[in-house]
RNA sequence: GGAGAAGUGGGUGAGUGGCUGAAACCAACAGUUUGCUAAACUGUCGUACGGGUUAAACUGUACCGGGGGUUCGAAUCCCCCCUUCUCCGCCA
């Protein structure tokens, strides 16, 4: 959520950077939210006036009392009473343009930071990074739905049978090169000084509402109706929402968490050509870095996420990308993102397994999450995330990028974790 | 799930209808003193949204878990909800 005061301050630079986005109700929504401000605070005046006045006769009152003077008391007790029912309009008034102009800002995406290029979609992008050798595959390579099929190490007819289409069920090698991923992801991130946390994976509303999957994503969430629960779309949500609320210490500046969850999407009428295997599923795995730093930091902080994320992929040798999104296929709370793809060898395609975003105060203004800066004042950190890295499509690149004849080879950095080398029709 | 108790500022904790935005203490911050550290002393010490000002000063309203209600007036009384603690039940 953008800061009212922000809008109302720098109505002009609002406005230029939601263009980038290509975000056609900017204007009237930005309109319309000054409006309401406005009157909102018109009304505001009226009802502090108000209720000042009643203080002030409501203490006299109580003075007459304390003097023995009841029938003054009684008198100005009668008087005050008429004046009640205009307070209480005034504060029905106040609390109808509030809840008018949070609905407002609510509406309104966060403005891309000056780097974004603008753009519609995916093709405006800026490569800004590539890395690796594109494999070239032998004859009578499979992609990786047949491979999974041939090694028998994720089946998605019992996932069906269990759950519905897109929850796969990975077994045998399959599950351990999961597991091996995860537990990578996270010794890496351990290294690289980040806590690790375990979050819950259902969360309240209130949570959804501070990173802000509500009100714009509700359908893009699983929901336990008997709690009023959502499933975590990502730990980010779960992990950030930890400081909903909090006023951090300076000192305690930076925070750096990382967490592996399940994670859940309903991507409701999404299924399409480009969605076969693991490409998109109701339920996969991601590991999740997030950061909280002071707004002078965020931009380096992001960098410093990127480096890392690169780190991972590069281990893994795998071939990847790095894309500066434009304006236009940015997320609604980002202020800046950056997406990695690998190179999927056998589908032929740019998979992406991570986004990296600073959502700068977009975040923090919902959670209030401060700090107490130099001169005393609250001032709203910066929140980012990244995931590092989300497994299905890893998955899926290393089984097509590294099968051979014989079987498919794991990376050399997670042979310690499988505790095999390969994956093969024998084991 | 059943019974009881409790939720006050960064912390402890006082406060059962007006003089309480809230005592006291601790922590924190600034200063004085001291050879350093420590101690002592003095002062400051909530947030949000407004008005006001070039900026301040100054000033209004709201907030004592959340939401309603009673009253001229509510941290204080009433109702609902949430959370925590204790006991019982159930259970990985």
């Amino acid at each position: 959520m953008l800061l009212l005061t922000n809008i109302r301050d720098n109505k002009d630079r609002v406005l230029s950077g939601l263009k980038k986005r290509n975000f056609r109700e900017a204007a009237d929504l930005v309109e319309a939210v000054l409006e309401q401000d406005k009157a909102r605070r018109t009304i505001q005046v009226q009802r502090d006036d108000a209720s000042a006045e009643l203080n002030t006769l409501s203490a006299r009152v109580g003075g007459l009392m304390k003097e023995g003077k009841k029938s003054e008391a009684e008198q100005l007790r009668a008087q005050i009473g008429g004046k009640k029912d205009a307070i209480k309009t005034l504060e029905d008034e106040l609390k109808a343009k509030e809840s008018k102009v949070q609905e407002l800002l609510y509406k309104i995406p966060n403005v891309p930071a000056d780097k974004v290029p603008a753009g519609t979609g995916a093709d405006d992008n800026m490569n800004v990074h590539q890395h690796g050798t594109i494999p070239v595959l032998d004859e009578g390579s499979l992609p990786h739905w047949d491979l999974i099929r041939k090694y028998d190490i994720i089946d998605f007819d019992l996932g069906t049978k269990i759950s519905g289409a897109g929850f796969p069920v990975y077994k045998g090698q399959g599950a351990k090169l999961q597991r091996a991923l995860i537990n990578f992801f996270l010794d890496e991130a351990d290294r690289q000084g980040y806590r690790e946390v375990q979050p819950p994976i259902v969360v309240n509303e209130a949570s959804g509402y501070g990173t802000g999957q509500l009100p714009d994503k509700e359908g893009q969430m699983y929901f336990v109706n008997a709690d009023g629960l959502y499933l975590i779309p990502t730990a980010e949500v779960p992990i950030t929402n930890l400081y909903r609320d909090v006023i951090m210490e300076e000192r305690d500046l930076p925070v750096r968490n990382v967490g592996c969850t399940p994670c859940f999407r309903r991507e409701a009428g999404s299924w399409g050509a480009h969605v076969r295997g693991l490409n998109r599923l109701h339920q996969f795995d991601k590991v999740e870095i997030v950061q909280i730093c002071k707004a002078e930091e965020s931009y380096n902080t992001l960098e410093v996420m990127c480096t890392y994320v690169q780190g991972l992929l590069e281990k893994l040798e795998l071939p990847y990308r790095r894309l500066l999104l434009c304006g236009g296929d940015m997320g609604f709370n980002s202020a800046m993102t950056y997406d990695f793809e690998v190179f999927s060898a056998a589908q032929e395609r740019w998979l992406e397994v991570s986004s990296v975003s600073n959502f700068e105060t977009f975040q923090a203004n919902r959670l209030k999450l401060r700090y107490k800066n130099k001169d005393g004042k609250m001032e709203l950190l910066h929140t980012l995330n990244g995931s590092a890295l989300a497994l299905p499509r890893i998955v899926a690149a290393i089984l097509e990028n590294n099968q051979t004849p014989n079987g498919i080879n794991i990376p050399g950095v997670l042979r310690p974790y499988t505790r095999f080398d390969r994956i093969d029709l024998h084991s």
